[in-house]
RNA sequence: CCAGCCGGCCGGGUGGCCGCGACCGCGAGAGCCGAAAGGCUGCGGUCGAGGAAAGUCCGGGCUCCACGGAAAUACGGUGCCGGCUAAUUGCCGGCGGGGGCGACCCCAGGGAAAGUGCCACAGAGAGCAGACCGCCCCGCCUGCCAGACGGCCCCAUGUCGGGCCGUCUCGCCGGCGGGGUAAGGGUGAAAGGGUGGGGUAAGAGCCCACCGCGCGACCGGCAACGGGAGCGGCACGGCAAACCCCACCGGGAGCAAGACCGAAUAGGGACGACGCGCGGGGAAACCCGCAGGCUUUUCCGGCCCAGUCGUCCGGGUGGGUUGCGUCAGGCGUCCAGCAAUGGCCGCCGAAGAUGAAUGGCCACCGCGUUCCGCCGUCCGCAAGGGUGGCGGGGCCAUACAGAACCCGGCUUACAGGCCGGCUGGCACC
C-alpha cells in the first residue's frame, strides 16, 4: 500500500487515456481506459497552465500523487490507466475530501 | 525620542510517521520490462530549489553552421570623462544639469555654426520675424471749449457789460487716410536678453551702469570640465526618442545546440534466385501497333501492364544514452586601491529532474498583531496619554514564488523582520 503506483510518463499515453471514460468531479475529472492485459495499473496527472502558475500546479499534482500512494492505490483495476485534470479547488481543499473524493471516482468503474 | 536618507542581510525552527530523486558503498550476479539500445527491483550513508529559481531584457562561456585574412558598404546597437571586468546597455569614481534645509536622489547627458525637415492649436506675427489693440507724428472732416479780429443787435449808453454771426489760431473728443514704434496689452511650450537711467514725437542696445550671453589669450586637470585677463551691444530659438552626421562595437543559430546507440513498418542501394504476352524500330533507354486488366455495362476517352522472395549495406523517425555540473566556484585572513576590483595563502565541495524529484499529514516552540492586569518611567493640577518590562487570553502561523546547459548583470514581484552608517529637529548633561 505505501509503494507509489506506476506513472504514465508519455505524452502518447496520456492521450490514449483521453479515449476512455470521463467522470466528473467537484475536484478533478478522471478519465480511465482498460489497456486490453493484466498488468499493474497507472495513473497520470494533467494540471493545465489555466490553473495557476508553477507553484500551484506543482503542489497539486503532488497533493493528488500523495492521496493515490496512499488511499486511493489498491482501488485500481489490474490493466487500467486513469488521469486525473486536476481543477483549482484542488489546492484548497482538505486532504481528507480530496481522499474520499479519490476513492469514489477511482471506484466508479469496478462494477 | 520623533521625522527621514543610504547600504547590507534573513525569507521560520525543532521533532514524529509515511514517501520521492541523485550519487557513493555493500549485496546479488539473480529476476523482470523491452525487438534492440537500454532501464527497473534490496540495504545503508550523504546531498536535494530561490533572492528573485520569475521576465527572458543585455553580456559571456560552451556547441554546431558559414567563412582565405583584413577592410569597406548596408543593417543593428551604444553615446559626458576616466577606471574595473571574460564582457556589456553592467559596476565604481568623477564632471555637467535639475530637485531637497540636509543626509541624499534623479538625468537617452555627442553634434542644431554640414544639410533636409517639423514647430499643431491659439495668435497680428513661429524662424522669413510680425502692427490686432495701444502709443506717437502728419493731412483732411465734424463738433465742443478758449482767445484774437471784424460785422450786427440789446441797454442802466460804458475806456463798462451781454448776445448772435463770420474768419483765424491753440487745445480736446471722435472719424478717415498715410507713416513711425516691438516699451505695454493679448496668444502661445516658445514672441529676437533683464532691471534702472538717459534719450525720443513715441519708442528701440539707440546710448550708459549692473546682471546675463557669446568669443576668448592664459592657468589647472589624463580627460569630461573648471577658472579666467580682455574683447563683442547681443548675433546664434527648440526638436537628433524626425531623417541625418561623427566615434566605437557587432558573422548566424541555439542544450529542442551537439555527439552516440539504434527497431518494427514504409521507402533507397548492392548481390542472388525465380519471372518478364506478341510483333516492328533501336546498342540501350524508349517509342508504335495488337492482346490483357481497371474505369458498373456497350462505344468513345483515360489509366495500368514487371515484379516477387532472400541476404547485406547506408540514412532518417519513435525510443534510449550522453551533453549534465570542478568552476570567470564559495568562504576567510592579509596586501594594493577612495571604490568597483585585483593579488597571495588557507579551507570547503554544495541539486541535477525530463508528464519533470526536493513532498503529504501532525505536534511543539518562536516571530508578529491585538486585548486585559500589575510594575517602572516621562508629560499633565487632574482626567488621560507616550514608552519599557512581566504575566495571561484571542487571531494567524503566512508574502512573492519552483532549478531545466552554465555563469555575470539588469528589470519586475514580495508578508514579516534584523543590522550598520548618516541627516534634520526636540529634550537633558
Amino acid at each position: 500500500m505505501n509503494r507509489p503506483p506506476n506513472r504514465l510518463r508519455k505524452r502518447a499515453e496520456f492521450l490514449a487515456v483521453r479515449a476512455g471514460e470521463k467522470r466528473r468531479g467537484r475536484l478533478f475529472l478522471v478519465e480511465a481506459l482498460y489497456r486490453g492485459d493484466d498488468g499493474a495499473p497507472r495513473f497520470g496527472v494533467t494540471v493545465t497552465r489555466k490553473v495557476g502558475n508553477a507553484v500551484v500546479r506543482n503542489r497539486i499534482r503532488r497533493r493528488l500523487k500523495e492521496a493515490m500512494r496512499v488511499h486511493a492505490a489498491d482501488d485500481m483495476a489490474a490493466g487500467s490507466d486513469y488521469v486525473i485534470v486536476a481543477r483549482r479547488d484542488v489546492l484548497a481543499a482538505p486532504f481528507s475530501t480530496l481522499k474520499a473524493e479519490l476513492v469514489r471516482r477511482i471506484r466508479g468503474t469496478d462494477r
